[in-house]
DNA sequence: AATAAAAGTCACCGATCGTTGACAAATGGA
DNA sequence: TCCATTTGTCAACGATCGGTGACTTTTATT
């Protein structure tokens, strides 16, 4: 009969384990050093296994990487809002993302990397294009809907670089009310183009 | 006599040309790469020079990164101005810096690093405590200097991040107008606390 | 218990890295 | 012209990197 046999609704077993063991150590190395500064070694290390089974998982370190970074970016969906409070949406949804969101580590590991590797850097821009683009998009000049969404980038990605790249101080003792009181205001203006 | 061999005020002689040539690539490729992207040897082949004289002229690869990213941090400096126009004074000496001044290839070469080189991170802090924070902080209450300064901070950072590194298009395509219109009474806001 | 597949170990390859030191060529003052 | 200093060339070092393949151990099934 073996009436479950086509999908493997069940498989804890054995190497999974491994698998997962890898894949949480390159998260946590990726972010920390980047792409470069986290070495196929250094993570076999953290994992507690050998070298050679890193490259037996994943088939190589790009793929591991792009594994690492993306595997769990499943970004909150916004949920829809009026007018008035776009901003507020946005920036509350920033913080749900960063730092309350299985997504957090992979945010981290591609804009850390994204400086100095290209497949990083493009998918940064794919997440703006996906992310935030759209969002903005509705709430003014149809024309000005790229002008806006890079305004609301630029102060999105300066909040997460300093905040948990440069670890600024000022920046990493902003509460959230403080983040959504000071800066959801300035993401309402650039999203709707007010003036 | 000799009454002028203490100093040495004219040496434009032999070596210092391929002393500026080696910095010259050397400011090019960590612009463009990055602190580990860019190698030695390629500082090298792009100075038409022998990778041996890149260490003979500076002794190893971490005096040249910091020589290449300090030696022209010469930013200009604030004029004085009132508290009402502190935030088009912020922004305009940003654009200053980053695109019309001998410090903004040091400043792309800092920022791009800062992600993944301890020694760049502590500088473009340092960069924040004496540049953005002295100026922020007569505009507002004292208590409130560090927050304020954050925000501004995290606002320029943000800008420079998606314009001159991941050149994410939009952002690029901002002029100097728009930018100073846009971003300036984001500053302003920022700088002096006001709702 | 026998056995095939899975999981893990180990030594090593070729490439590249920063750096060194021995040596040759060029330079300039005596 | 002689000679010492500067300037440049060359080969190689030790370390580290990503990646490979042969091998042994464990696991699970019959």
């Amino acid at each position: 009969m073996n009436f479950m046999s086509t999908n493997q609704p069940k498989k804890p077993s054995k190497s999974d384990r491994t698998r997962a063991q890898i894949l949480d150590a390159a998260r946590q190395l990726f972010a920390e050093h980047g792409y470069d500064g986290a070495s196929i070694r250094d993570i076999a290390a953290l994992a507690s296994i050998d070298p050679a089974m890193v490259i037996r998982y994943f088939r190589s370190k790009d793929e591991l990487f792009a594994r690492a970074a993306l595997l769990d970016l499943q970004l909150p969906a916004t949920q829809v809002t009026d007018r008035a409070s776009i901003g507020d949406a946005i920036i509350r949804r920033f913080l749900r993302t960063w730092e309350n969101s299985p997504s957090a580590t992979g945010m981290v590991i591609l804009l850390r990397s994204a400086a100095s590797n290209e497949f990083a850097a493009e998918k940064v821009r794919d997440v703006f294009a996906t992310q935030v683009r759209p969002v903005v998009a509705p709430f003014g000049d149809p024309a000005d809907a790229g002008r806006r969404a890079g305004l609301v980038a630029s102060q999105l990605l300066g909040l997460a670089t300093c905040r948990y790249l440069l670890r600024l101080p000022p920046v990493v003792a902003l509460s959230h009310e403080e983040i959504i009181r000071d800066v959801g205001p300035v993401l309402q203006r650039y999203a709707t183009g007010a003036d």
